[in-house]
RNA sequence: GCGGACAUGGCGGAAUUGGCAGACGCGCCAGACUUAGAAUCUGGUUCUCACGAGUGGGGGUUCAAGUCCCCCUGUCCGCACCA
């Protein structure tokens, strides 16, 4: 009598099943695999068929390892500070825990649908105190060992958030979250000296099996960069102005300098003549957006009246203001060599400023220099180095400046410290003190977390201070140092710092001692596998990487990278857009679950594409996987009372099949694991067709290949077969290499390349065996001269003939 | 502007890494079952009546190129005055 394959029944039953007994044991002394999905924020609008995406693939890594004898930690947590709540709280007066707790109840409900395997004794939740009060921890730390600092300085400030960016979150200067213009202000705010990093976070790239996209794009974001530091007197005072370059070949075709309308300074040098000018310069440059400045191509700027000399040949050079160089790289004041630089040149044509070209293509000077030449070349004009390879000096002039004491050999990054204070409620506060006597002072250890207390109003101000400014009874409070009164600092965290260790708290988040405590941290850390989208390529993916190689430092964690693995998988587009609410084109994951259930579901997720390639959803395309499993479920009710000894076709398909899966799966190309067990079924199919019954263990294989990605289904069949114990206790089958040899292969026969016959011949058939079958099956359109005659083993036989 | 990735039927995509292009799926067509439809099953489906042609376009290497090399075009992504 057959049954129907009744997903809502089997997957009903078995997630009560699984609910009792977990089927990734715990304590088990095997072999640890730590297989992380970057944790989502617990947004009010739930999931979509994307973000299941990911966390299917990480779902089957996980249970593939499982069934390779690894003991699994695949957690899942809750990034839950952060604007959105804090938005929607103004707007509805809800409270941000309230709002939160409530999203999170929905979001966990939908992550329940896709079944896998979270511990969820190991959730985590950055908005919870007893979480925070480490982030907080973290932060004393780096206060304590000098990482933190307060800076004035001009900030990324986006008037809509009402709130400072860090430098990754204002690229093409706008602000990433809400999309505006973002303007530049000055403020005193917290930074950490990621900068301290730079080298280490450069160089251990190197270690890492991650997406070389990703590793460039960091690599660019630190941005490491070769040069010299130079001095140029300025002509008439004791003073000198240190410029960076990465040119210092060049040096002998400086004719003017720059400095950024930052640099301190300007205002000494000007002089009277120009102050004018000059300050109405600085101001314009100073209330200008970001974006303009990077688009406002057009050249612009100011004479101060003030001279450098170079101190290679004494030149007088006219020092000018421009805001095309930036006050916070290098050192924020250039030597200008207009031959040899374009921006350079641009400025020189504009100013009618002096070109001398120090580098040509022969050793010879051009007639006119129509544009900046940028090639290396032979020295000309430059004294003793004329005539001397222009890479050679890059590396001569700096020593011949270090011998004279006017410039020195410098490396400079574009990473800058990271700005980390935010004028937002909906953060971790920062734990710190402000004593008129003391300075700024710690909150004690045994005094975390510092709670973020309620507020009347989450509005964000104008005036760069945070809503908690306005709460006195909580600001005012005494100084752990002396007993004197004191205030709190009232910024807050940004969303990133929760983020950043999230990793480490899972290995043990009951601890209340500890941020996590050695012996799990030596069972689970660091992660073999991280699954995200490739958003974070820069921000968190830095970011953590940097509060590893911290704790790493201060002896909390014994390796300084937290994953060794990255994996980005692809979005799933609707009409070729990300899917939005605002744009209503998305589909939800709950009513697919309900029409196909979500083993059908979980497999069209990895088939609709290559993983880390973005894929556009068809309503139509999970048919095809709903019609497979329905085929799988046939099959085995028409096949489990005709259980016979295999044939050798039966031996074959399973073992081919075994290997494909295997090896597909290994390589993470999922799209073509769902493919092969179309393919291979089939033939399994045909095979038991032929015979008229089928082995046991051959759809007891198919079970366990099946069970990583349609669980549900797996375990039933496994169940019909006869077993008590779940299909998870199984080990991954192996396959065998003299299993999968075919006794005859097909061999296409080409004449001069193109296809003209077909023949089989025994696999371990010789040349000259192949070739005279293939001449006698060509027959009659076999003619003129054979020129060469070339035989592939088992796959093409190619006779080059002239007519 | 600089850097990177990609380009294969009506569609999503495969191709053992230089060896029979189009696996697998969607869609479509035909047939079976059905009073009929839905569902399901079976077969077909790159183009062309055919000879042949064919992996964005052009050239090259090779017995053999989607795959390697050079040039061009297009799409997407990253960075963006970093001296």
């Amino acid at each position: 009598m057959s049954t129907k394959y009744n997903y809502k029944e089997i997957e009903k039953k078995w997630r009560a099943i699984w609910e009792k007994n977990p089927v990734n044991p715990t304590n088990t002394n095997k072999p640890k695999y730590y297989c992380l999905d970057m944790f989502p924020y617990p947004s009010g609008n739930g999931l979509h068929v994307g973000h299941w995406r990911g966390y299917v693939l990480s779902d089957v890594v996980s249970r593939y390892k499982l069934l390779q004898g690894y003991e699994i930690l695949h957690p899942m947590g809750w990034d839950a500070f952060g604007l959105p709540a804090e938005n929607y709280a103004i707007k509805t007066g809800t409270h941000p825990s309230v709002s939160t707790e409530n999203s999170i109840r929905n979001i966990k409900r939908q992550v329940n649908e896709i079944a896998a395997i979270y511990d969820w004794d190991r959730e985590v939740n950055t908005t919870d105190p007893s979480y925070y009060k480490w982030t907080q921890w973290i932060f004393i730390q780096m206060f304590k060992n000098g990482l933190a600092y307060e800076k004035e300085m001009p900030l990324n400030w986006c008037p809509n958030c009402k709130c400072v960016l860090a430098n990754e979150e204002a690229t093409n200067g706008v602000c990433d979250r809400c999309g505006s213009q973002v303007t530049k202000k000055n403020l005193r705010q917290w930074m950490l000296r990621i900068t301290h990093y730079a080298e280490r976070l450069l160089n251990d790239l190197q270690k890492l099996d991650w997406p070389e996209k990703v590793k460039k794009m960091q690599s660019d974001w630190i941005g490491k960069s070769y040069g010299a530091e130079i001095d140029f007197p300025v002509d008439g005072t004791d003073k000198a102005i240190k410029v960076y370059t990465t040119r210092p070949d060049t040096l002998y075709g400086a004719t003017f300098m720059v400095l950024a309308p930052e640099h301190e300074m300007v205002k000494e040098i000007t002089t009277p003549e120009y102050k004018e000018q000059m300050d109405k310069y600085i101001y314009d440059a100073s209330t200008k957006s970001n974006v303009s400045r990077m688009t406002d191509k057009e050249k612009t700027g100011v004479f101060t009246g003030a001279y450098g000399i170079n101190p290679l040949n004494g030149a007088k050079t006219p020092i000018w203001v421009s805001d095309y160089v930036l006050a916070d790289y290098g050192t924020g004041a250039i030597m200008c060599v207009p031959a040899h630089d374009d921006r350079d040149f641009e400025f020189a044509k504009k100013f009618d400023l002096p070109i001398i070209q120090v580098i040509s293509k022969d050793g010879k000077e051009d007639e006119e220099l129509t544009e900046a030449y940028t090639e290396p070349g032979i020295m000309i004009n430059s004294g003793e180095f004329n005539g001397m390879k222009s890479e050679e000096a890059k590396a001569k002039v700096p020593d011949y400046m270090e011998e004279k004491g006017f410039g020195k050999k410098t490396i400079n990054y574009k990473l800058r410290d990271w700005v980390f204070s935010r004028q937002r409620y909906w953060g971790e506060p920062i734990p710190l003190i402000h004593c008129d006597k003391c300075g700024i002072v710690p909150v004690p250890e045994e005094d975390l977390p510092v709670i973020l207390p309620n507020v009347e109003s989450y509005k964000p101000t104008d005036t760069g201070e945070s809503p908690l400014a306005a709460i006195d009874e909580w600001v005012n409070t005494t100084c752990p140092c002396c007993g004197g009164p004191a205030k709190r600092e009232t910024n807050t965290m940004p969303q990133w710092a929760g983020s950043s260790w999230y990793f480490l708290r899972y290995c043990d988040n009951h601890n209340d001692k500890e941020l996590t405590g050695k012996e799990a941290l030596k069972k689970w850390a660091p992660v073999d596998m991280y699954v995200g989208g490739i958003e974070h390529a820069v921000l968190h993916l830095l970011y953590a990487r940097f509060y590893t190689k911290f704790l790493y430092d201060i002896g909390v964690v014994d390796f300084d990278e937290p994953f060794t693995r990255l994996f980005n998988q692809g979005m799933i587009t609707k009409d070729g857009a990300k899917m939005s609410k605002n744009k209503g084109n998305v589909v939800s994951p709950d009513e697919m679950v309900e029409n196909y259930g979500c083993d059908s579901l979980r497999m069209y997720e990895l088939f609709i594409g290559p993983p880390e390639l973005d894929s556009e959803w068809d309503d139509n395309g999970i048919d095809g996987v709903y019609r497979y499993l329905n085929k799988v479920w046939k099959f085995v009710d028409e096949y489990k009372d005709k259980i016979i000894e295999p044939t050798k076709e039966i031996e074959q398909a399973k073992h081919k099949m075994i290997y494909e899966i295997t090896t597909r799966l290994e390589a993470l190309t999922l799209n073509t694991v769902i493919s092969g067990f179309m393919e291979f079924t089939n033939k399994l199919v045909a095979a038991a067709k032929n015979a008229g019954g089928i082995d046991k263990d051959s759809l007891e294989t198919l079970a366990i290949l099946l069970c990583p990605f349609a669980p549900h289904i797996a375990e039933e069949i496994w169940q019909i077969l006869g077993h008590d114990e779940s299909v998870f206790r199984q080990t991954w089958p192996k396959y065998d290499e003299e299993k999968l040899k075919e006794d005859t292969v097909n061999v296409a026969v080409q004449i001069n390349g193109k296809v003209k016959a077909n023949i089989d011949v025994a696999a371990d058939a010789d040349k000259d065996t192949v070739l005279s079958a293939a001449k006698e099956a060509l027959g009659s359109k076999l003619s003129g001269t054979i020129i060469k005659e070339i035989y592939v083993p088992g796959r093409i036989c190619n006779i080059v003939v002239k007519p």
